[in-house]
RNA sequence: GGUCUCAUGGCCGAGUGGCUAGGCACCGGUCUGCAAAACCGUCUACAACAGUUCGAAUCUGUUUGAGACCUCCA
């Protein structure tokens, strides 16, 4: 349905407020986020940008766009400290591990495909890794280099910062000015090879201990921090694409110094939509390790974290952070992720009850409006908590329709239950969890509450409470309802 | 120290210059042998102070508090 294409409005981090969204080529939308870097495994905090984007994404797709969706594997090692004096992150780990670099890089990534089916999230288009780009980066370096953007010192290229500063702006998007960043305390290491503090690596010559080393041109070493987003992109989605992503403390320096490479290298600014995903608190902090609240997102699903005392479901999990906007940070308490479970079994509940509704002639409310606030919620800078909040008016009303107090005729029921469906499963990338879903345990089940029932309408109460009980210790919960007995 | 963001009812969280989301909990009700579940109803909040305005929780200023980034970070 959806005649009426609502305007999609996207926050744009350059420029700081709500902004009309206009791709690039017309109904076809180009997006890249920032991936993960496999040398460990990916914590609950990165899986909430990777949800957020995974949504955003599905929208994308609800309102029709062609949308070419890349996002990084990062398996090369990253310097890991402002000196540059260690190159490899990756590397790192696996002489902690005492195994090769690969080894870390394909068991991680093992683990970071497989949180991507347990999240529901839909596989990017193209998931390119850095190693497999060494050449590209080169090739993006060297066109830097010439266009002057960039010096090679002993057998490492730096960006220069204050070259470029003379033809762009560097810091417009985390509204950094290279003279506030000249007045800052930090000084220039001795043995620093820069000519400018700001300046940072494109190519770092290679150390003994190195485990991945590569050639080029200015001799053996391993790309920089930033390079291999602008190569990446740059190969897949061109010079100019419409959507950049990525959690907000990337903004700087990696986005920032990603927009120095691509303006240094073919002239123009990555992205049109640069789009940030806020951090994830649990019990009010950050998570750290340090203070204990740290945890693995499959550590949450299997119960297995200390931080909570319970498992709760990857739907449990969307479905809370789908009740925040991407742009705020989430609190994650045991009271909210309880508060979640509740809201999403009300919804889960809801939609099953749509396919056995029964119609009318009439319907009591407007079941255009209703989808038609779900796409206007969507097309707000992809509002899912409002989204949320309009589903749970149609499931107020499905209840009602169920109880016999409202009514709604069969074409609405139709429409109704399909976009309710689409928006639940397609956009939110939730799961129906299916009730009475075991084969086998069914039919005993209906015997066992056959005699149940039997003993109920003798009175006996003992036996009937036997059975209830007996099933509630198997974990089975026996809901006695107007219409007859079910359970779960 | 610099840059910036945010402060919403018991909790999580949207949003808006006047019509004052949503989820959860609480309380009341319907249902029920009892209970649970389910459903319905109710609860009227926006840090403090001052200002602008016919009117602000929503705009401005000050104060207090929390957080982020400035170093790898989703």
């Amino acid at each position: 349905m959806s005649t009426i294409k609502n305007e999609l409005l996207i926050y744009n981090s350059l420029s700081g407020q709500k902004e009309k969204f206009e791709p690039i080529h017309e109904n076809k939308v180009g997006m890249y986020v920032c991936g993960p870097t496999l040398y460990s495994e990916p914590h609950m905090g990165n899986m909430r940008t990777f949800i957020n984007f995974d949504m955003i994404y599905r929208c994308l797709l609800k309102l029709n766009y062609q949308v070419k969706y890349v996002r990084n594997i990062t398996d090369a090692g990253h310097i890991t400290n402002s000196a540059g004096d260690e190159v490899d992150s990756i590397g790192k780990v696996a002489r902690l591990e005492q195994v090769q670099s690969l080894e870390i890089v394909y068991k991680y990534n093992v683990k970071f495909q497989e949180l991507q089916r347990i999240y529901n999230m839909l596989p990017p288009n193209i998931e390119p890794t850095a190693t497999g780009h060494i050449q590209e980066q080169i090739e993006t370096i060297e066109k830097i280099i010439e266009n002057g953007f960039a010096y090679v010192v002993n057998g490492s290229v730096y960006f220069d910062v204050k070259a470029y500063s003379e033809k762009f702006e560097y810091g417009t998007l985390s509204g950094r000015v290279v003279d506030e960043l000249s007045e800052e305390t930090r000084v220039l290491n001795a043995q620093d090879e820069k000519r400018f503090f700001a300046d940072f690596a494109l190519w770092k010559k290679a150390n003994p201990e190195d485990m991945q080393i590569w050639r080029s041109p200015w001799g053996d070493g391993n790309p920089g921090w930033h390079i291999e987003c602008t190569a990446m992109s740059t190969k897949y989605l061109g010079a100019h694409f419409d959507i950049h992503g990525g959690g907000m403390d990337l903004k700087f320096p990696h986005h920032e110094d990603e927009i120095a490479q691509n303006c240094g290298s073919v002239g123009c600014n990555p992205a049109k939509y640069w789009m940030h995903a806020n951090m994830l608190n649990v019990n009010g902090q950050k998570m750290s390790k340090s203070l204990g609240n740290f945890f693995l997102p499959k550590e949450i699903v299997e119960g297995t974290t200390t931080v909570f005392e319970k498992a709760y479901s990857p739907n449990i999990i969307r479905f809370s952070m789908m009740q925040a906007h991407y742009r705020s940070t989430l609190d994650f308490t045991a009271d909210s992720l309880d508060a979640a479970e509740k809201g999403f079994s009300r919804l889960s509940e809801a939609v099953e009850k749509l396919a056995v509704l029964k119609t009318s002639t009439t319907s009591s409310i407007s079941i255009p409006d209703i989808i038609q606030s779900f796409y206007k919620a969507m097309s707000d800078d992809f509002n899912a908590p409002i989204l949320l909040a309009k589903i749970f008016d149609a499931v107020k009303y499905i209840n009602s329709v169920n109880d016999g107090k409202a009514t709604i005729t069969k074409q609405d029921l139709e429409l109704l239950s399909v976009e309710i469906n689409s928006f639940v499963t397609d956009v939110l990338g939730l799961t129906m969890e299916k009730l009475n879903s075991d084969a086998k345990l069914a039919p005993v089940m209906d015997l066992v509450l056959d005699i149940r029932k039997s003993a109920r309408e003798n009175k006996d109460w003992t036996t009937s409470d036997k059975i209830r009980d007996g099933l509630a210790i198997a974990g089975i919960e026996v809901k006695d309802g107007k219409e007859g007995t079910t359970w779960n």
